[in-house]
DNA sequence: AAGTCGCTTGCATTCGAATGCAACAAACAT
DNA sequence: ATGTTTGTTGCATTCGAATGCAAGCGACTT
C-alpha cells in the first residue's frame, strides 16, 4: 500500500489546487480559462499566476465530458497510400491544430481491420472524422447515429447523402489526355490501377470518354497495384505485347516513374522520343531531374483545407446538408511527354 | 435489421441506458466492459446484447477521467521528416493500436511551435509521448514532473537522464566508409546535414572517425538541408570546387539522389565509374533501378517497434530507468558505390 | 443448525471542469 | 432614501464510467 500522496502532489494540478492557492472557487478558474468567461479582470490575472505556478493546464478530457466536445478529429489513413501522401496528413493535422483541436491518427492496412479502428474512434467521442479509406454503408449509418460528421478524402461516400473533397479525377485525366492529343499523341497504353480502387477508374473513365471524343482510341491496357514496381512489370507486359503506343497513361505517379525506368533502363527506349509517360498525382519524386513527369497535380492543400473547414461546419452544425466538393488536378508539363500549349485546342 | 429505438437525442448511449434495458445496475455494465470484471456469465451476455441492440461504445474519455489513463500516445513528427519517413508513422501507429491506445498526432514545422503542441498534448492527458523532434529540457521536466513518459526517436534526450531509441549513425556510416576504403575509395568528399541536425553530425563524426583510423581523409566538405534539390546544389559546389573525390557521402537518402542527377545529367558523369555516391537512410526510392543506392538501411520496424514497447513499460512502471536503445543500420550495396564483400577488411 | 466461503450484485462515491442559478456588491437612476 | 441595472462570484449539479464496500445468496463444512 503506498500512500498516495506523493503521486498526487507530483501528478497534475487541477482547478481546485489553482482556486484554493489563488483564494477563489474552482467555478472563477474554470471561467478564467474560457474565453468570454465572466471574471473580473484582476482575479483572471491571479488565478493565471497562480496556474502558472503550479502547472496548470485544463484537464481536456474532463472537459470533453462535460462539454460533449471532445476537440478530437479522427484522420483515417491507408498504411499504403499513406506512404504516398503523407502530405495530406501533414496538412491536415496542421489545419486541424490551427482550430484547436488535435488529430487522432488510425492507419489501416485492410478493410477488415476498418471495423476495429472505428470503433476505437466512436469510443473517444471524436467531433468528426475525415476519412481517406473505404467504409459500408453500415459504418457511416453508426456515425450518422451519433450525429458524427464524417468526410471522405478522394473517395466517394457509401451513399448519396455523404459528404466529400476529391479531385475531379475524370476530368483531370480527360483534360491531360486532350493536350496529349493536341500534342500528336494517337496511340495510348494505359496501366490503371487495381480494380477496386474507385479512383483508378474514375481517371480511367476519364480517359476513355476524352479519346471517345476526339475519336482516339487505347491500343492496349494493363493493371497495376499503385506501386513503383508494378510500374515496371506493368510497362513490360505492354512493351512485350503486339499493340504499338505512343504513350502510357499511368493511374499514378510511383507507377509512371517505375514506367519510365523500365522503358529507358530495360528497355533501351528514349523518353519521350520513343515512347511518352504521363501520370497523376504529382508527388515530390516526379519533379526529379531524372523524370521531369508529365503528370496531373492533386491541389492537396486546397484539398486539406477544404475537408477540415467543411468538418468543422459540420461539427457546429449537425444538420448542415451534405455537400460534395470537386477540385481541379493542375496540368503539370514535364519532359515525359510533350503537351499542347494550354491555350491550344 | 436496425436497432429497436433506443435515446439517441443525446447521440449516445450511455452505461445506464443499458443498464436499464438489462435490468441491472451501472456497475454491471462497467464490470461487463472491463476484463476480469466480476459478472455472471449470463448477466454480461444479457448486457452485451443489450449494448449491441443500443449500439452503445464504453465512452473513453469517461473512463480516461476516472482511471487516470486516457489510453492516447502522443506522436511529436517534425512536418519535413515525416514527408520523407511516413513509414515510422505507419509502424507506430499499428504498434500503438495493437497494445489498444491509440495516437494523437502532432507535426510541427518549426521549434517555436513544439511548445503549443506540448500544452496540447498535455491537456489531452497523453499516457506517454513519443517525439521524433527536439524538446528543451524545461519542456521534458514538465512531462517528468508529471509523470508522463517520454521516448525520443533517433534523438538524444536534452538531458541524460532520458530514454531514446536510435540508430547508431555514427558506427553506420563508419562501417560504410570502411567497406568503401577496403573497395579502393580513397578521397571522399561530403554532403552534410544541416548544421542543427545531432543526426547529421552523427554521420559526420562516424565517417571522420573511421577515415582517420584508416589514415584516409575528406577532401571537401558541404552543407545541405536534407531535401533532394539542395543535394544537387551541394554537389554542384563540390564538383566546380578545386578538390578531387571518389565519393560522396551524403547525410541522407534524399541529397544522394539527388547528387546522383546533378552528377549524371547535369555534369555529364557516370556512376560509380566517375564518381560514386553512397547515402543514408534506406529509402525507397533509393532502391529504384535508375538510381539503386548504395546506403546504410535504418531498421524503422524495429526502432518503431522498441520505442512503443519501451514507452508502454514506462506507462506501467514510471520508475523504470531510462534507457537508450541503440540499432546497428544495415549496409544496403547498391550499383552507385562499390563495396567490398561483407567478409573483406 | 450454525458458520464459512465464494461469487455476484448494487450503492454511493469519485475523477476534473463547465454552467445555470442565486447571491451579492457597486453603480446608477428615480 | 429606494429601486434597478450591471458585473462578479460561489454553490451545487452534471457529464459517463470505474471501484471500494457491503449486502445478498447459494453451496459447502462441521
Amino acid at each position: 500500500m503506498a500512500p498516495k500522496d506523493p503521486d498526487r502532489r507530483s501528478g497534475r494540478a487541477t482547478s481546485y489546487d489553482v482556486a484554493k492557492l489563488a483564494g477563489v472557487s474552482q467555478s472563477a478558474v474554470s471561467r478564467a480559462f474560457s474565453p468570454g468567461g465572466s471574471v473580473a479582470v484582476e482575479t483572471r490575472e491571479r488565478i493565471l499566476e497562480a496556474a502558472r505556478a503550479l502547472g496548470y493546464r485544463p484537464n481536456a478530457i474532463a472537459r470533453g465530458l462535460i462539454t460533449r466536445r471532445s476537440n478530437l478529429v479522427g484522420l483515417i489513413l491507408p498504411a499504403m497510400a499513406s506512404l504516398y501522401y503523407p502530405e495530406i496528413m501533414v496538412e491536415i493535422t496542421a489545419e486541424v491544430a490551427r482550430r484547436g483541436a488535435r488529430v487522432l491518427l488510425i492507419t489501416v492496412d485492410n478493410v477488415t481491420e476498418i471495423g476495429a479502428a472505428l470503433e476505437g474512434l466512436e469510443s473517444f467521442q471524436v467531433d468528426g472524422v475525415i476519412a481517406a479509406t473505404a467504409m459500408t454503408a453500415e459504418q457511416l449509418e453508426d456515425f450518422d447515429l451519433h450525429r458524427t460528421p464524417v468526410i471522405f478524402y478522394n473517395r466517394a461516400p457509401p451513399h448519396h447523402a455523404g459528404n466529400s473533397v476529391a479531385v475531379d479525377h475524370a476530368d483531370g485525366e480527360g483534360r491531360l489526355v486532350d493536350r496529349l492529343w493536341q500534342a500528336g499523341h494517337r496511340r495510348f497504353a494505359m496501366i490503371t490501377g487495381p480494380d477496386e480502387s474507385e479512383v483508378a477508374q474514375q481517371r480511367a473513365a476519364g480517359a476513355r470518354a476524352t479519346l471517345e471524343r476526339l475519336g482516339g482510341c487505347i491500343t492496349a491496357v494493363t493493371p497495376g497495384d499503385y506501386r513503383y514496381e508494378s510500374g515496371i512489370e506493368a510497362f513490360g507486359r505492354l512493351w512485350m505485347g503486339s499493340e504499338r503506343f505512343d504513350v502510357v497513361l499511368c493511374a499514378n505517379d510511383a507507377m509512371a516513374l517505375g514506367a519510365m525506368d523500365a522503358a529507358r533502363l530495360k528497355h533501351g527506349l528514349r523518353i519521350p522520343e520513343d515512347v511518352s509517360v504521363a501520370g497523376f498525382d504529382g508527388f515530390n519524386a516526379g519533379r526529379w531531374l531524372a523524370y521531369q513527369l508529365t503528370t496531373v497535380r492533386q491541389p492537396i492543400r486546397a484539398l486539406a483545407a477544404a475537408a477540415v473547414e467543411m468538418l468543422f461546419a459540420r461539427i457546429e452544425d449537425p444538420d448542415m446538408a451534405p455537400e460534395r466538393r470537386l477540385f481541379s488536378g493542375e496540368i503539370v508539363p514535364g519532359r515525359s511527354a510533350r503537351l499542347a500549349p494550354s491555350g491550344g485546342g
